[in-house]
DNA sequence: AATGAATGAGCTTTCATTCAT
DNA sequence: AATGAATGAAAGCTCATTCAT
């Protein structure tokens, strides 16, 4: 395994930074000194400046979500049980030791009346994580999958919120057993 | 009914603005020319500065949608219904004419790291929210109020990032009708 | 006599170093070590910037020279005194101690590319300077005051930039001692 | 005729920009994008960096001037003559389709402040033109051969100016207007 | 209570240059 | 000879806040 690039580390000290401040509330200077980066380093790998790192950023932590996703829909016998492991899942991947980050596309979301082009970004993110569910539910027989895909996305984003809120996983662990109850009902 | 006074205005004023470009968007110039107020009239009713202006901004529109949240409970006869019309009624407050606004919880989380108070008001304004919901839940005969209210934030929060970014109500509207078929089940 | 405004001070300062350096040339962080004002104060009196602050700049000096043009006219009995004598004034407030000032209209001109604003500034000071020459000559008899006034005001801008790159008043003095041979010719 | 070197390339692509937007307003990198050249490939050929190619690009300018000013005076019968036909050629070689472009010795002199070194450049190509009309002037019998030259090089200087700042070669014919009636008189 | 000026830290970005390959 | 990456200083500008009046 090659070391990452520098691009690649860039990347994902911006993605953490970007969740834990949003968009305007992260410098580019702490995004270097964090990532342990001279001051000049960004604009060859990212000519467009913050929003193309914040686009790149954003992109790849979607994809890590997707990935996480079709993990936690891998052995499902059922949607419910594929959507109670993804709720589980982004709970480990969102609450760190001792914060909780937020929602990639909600930090995009809030810049998008300064950089236009983010909203996009956050859309195509929406749009590959909706599309991965209804894959899912799809292939586990629900009636309607897209709006299985809908309903399960609004559930983590709603509980992401409350869980950032309150500082903790809690609310993704009520939403998992509330979707049990479901499931046995 | 006397006009609004100079500190009304500002609050009306920095809320808007801090919906539609989240708190680190917003400068204190911008705010204060769109009130069109002097350049140093804010420290005067605002002796905390920016943060307090959110602080107030942030409670004012809570305790708004909260009236919006009784009024569509008030003649409803099942919580389904409440549910429905408070659906219905965020959506008519969110969507303006050419953009959707941020629900302001959301604004101020982002902004959490950067003033760490604020996390206090968002979590005071879902706490009200929350338990608003739970009183009519509870007049209304639902077995788990506090659940029911929770499942219904959610929801709503999770809906109000996808209309975000589709720049539309239509979320809204997919979530009213779920809903109303879960009614009629 | 009131002391000279901060915004005054800026505008001479920085008139100064832009003819010194160019329009490119000169930092605002510069403008404001050499006029001994705080980096943050510039944006309240020019509100457009360093190019609203070289339009200022480039304006008052335009003013001065006229002045001076007056007053090298004022006591001249034909035309050719008057230019002999606007030579001499040019050539006086142009060299410094240990240097030679441009034109600023030729300083502005080659930032015209980067601030087309600054074209109209330039233009606006050449017009009133050969306005002002032009209605001298109309005065002193000439038969085409425009084309006499456009004349004198090509000759001395060459002599500027012959005067520039020698670093020394000798062209305007060659120049005058030409003007002195034409007029008894 | 061997295809132009990289050297020369950038050359030609450095006076132009040097001449559009004066030495300190054009960037290396825009040089060599508009060259067409991969970044790091300007200090193979000027070790001595932007300097060196502003050296190399006035002089090269020069020498194109200096020769199609004798070739004005190619076919002149008398001094006169030659100048309306250096006035009508540098009009020609300085009015391009959508602008005007500087006298390459006007934008140096105004980074002397910055590059000491470029005033040199700036004397040695206003000394060969000098020379260069002085010549001609002798050729053509004129009493006071420097005393020609440098009234012309004044002119020519002091008309540039003006085209530069209308954006029209319109100065420079009047100029050949005005020395054609010199010339009859 | 009200206000225009002042303040310096911070912002994103561009700069000319150097270096390893 | 050639080149993409790296570099840190400096660019113009905005920031939230304080102050004198």
């Amino acid at each position: 395994m090659p070391p990452i690039s520098t691009r690649d580390h860039l990347i994902r000290t911006a993605a953490t930074l970007f969740r834990q401040k949003g968009y305007s509330g992260v410098g580019l200077a702490e995004i270097l000194a964090v990532a342990g980066l001279p001051k000049g380093s960004l604009y060859h790998h990212f000519p467009g400046g913050k929003r193309e790192l914040a686009e790149a950023a954003t992109l790849w932590v979607g994809k890590m979500i997707e990935k996480m996703v079709d993990r936690a829909f891998e052995d499902a016998t059922d949607f419910q049980e594929g959507a109670i492991r993804t709720c589980q899942s982004v709970e480990r991947l969102t609450v760190q030791e001792d914060q909780v980050l937020a929602c990639p596309v909600m930090s995009m979301l809030q810049a998008v009346s300064q950089e236009p082009e983010l909203r996009d970004v956050a859309r195509t993110v929406l749009a590959d994580w909706k599309s991965c569910l209804a894959g899912h539910a799809a292939r586990l027989g629900m009636d309607d999958p897209d709006l299985e895909a809908e309903q399960l996305l609004v559930l983590l984003q709603g509980t992401w919120i409350l869980a950032l809120a309150e500082q903790s996983g809690a609310p993704f662990e009520r939403l998992a057993e509330r979707l049990s109850h479901h499931r046995q009902a």
